[in-house]
DNA sequence: ATCACATATTGGCAATTCGCGATATGACGA
DNA sequence: TCGTCATATCGCGAATTGCCAATATGTGAT
């Protein structure tokens, strides 16, 4: 909780871009929006996220690509990864998106 | 003047992520924004931009680079080209900018 | 301990990007 | 017309990305 600064770095900008600069990464950032949209998906699961093989099927990707593509999106800052079970479950991070948003109006 | 949509297309949208994604060229955009910080840059420039090669100068790239990398911009409505005389000037598309901090603050 | 399952990591190859030097285009002046 | 200058385009090798199959890791059930 809580960032040490209110704008993101050169680099962290970086990986934004980066990770935004392919649309079945994009896409799999806005399906997050609505967890409740994937099958299966009860309404108890909305706070933890959407676990990988459901975002897999609906992106239709390869697993490997669809795991490497969401730790792309978490080291870029854009999701939360919870481990439960066997299970990895990702939501949006809203909170430094907000503050990415902030940042995008104050630079561009 | 003014948009066919609000939003911007995947297609549009892949452009400028892509184009963003590089930080020479995130620089040479925040640059513009303040056209008077180029030394030789006449008050009566403000409007039609700066020319190329005060912008390669303060990037430290080459010629053909400099120029690339603002075609890219231009191709993803960030920038504006004015060809006069045998220069040709840019400046920052302030009302597509706007309409694509819109679209990502829908979309994200 | 062993199995099955969900996810992560690795290795690979085709396609794309990065940035450059060389060259082409286009505008102006002599 | 010829030469010069500003910019655009071309062609290149090195580095990175896209996506996959294969394999490794970790977890829960038996």
């Amino acid at each position: 909780m809580g960032y040490d600064r209110l704008v993101f770095s050169e680099t962290e900008l970086l990986a934004v871009f980066r990770a935004l600069s392919n649309p079945a990464r994009r896409q799999m950032l806005v399906w997050l929006k609505d967890p409740m949209s994937f099958p299966g998906q009860e309404p108890a699961d909305v706070e933890i996220g959407v676990c990988v093989s459901d975002i897999q099927q609906r992106a239709g990707l390869g697993q490997s690509t669809t795991s490497q593509y969401l730790t792309i999106l978490r080291q870029a800052g854009l999701v939360i990864a919870t481990r439960r079970g066997k299970w990895t479950y990702y939501r949006r991070d809203e909170a430094n998106i907000a503050r990415l948003l902030e940042t995008l109006r104050d630079v561009f």
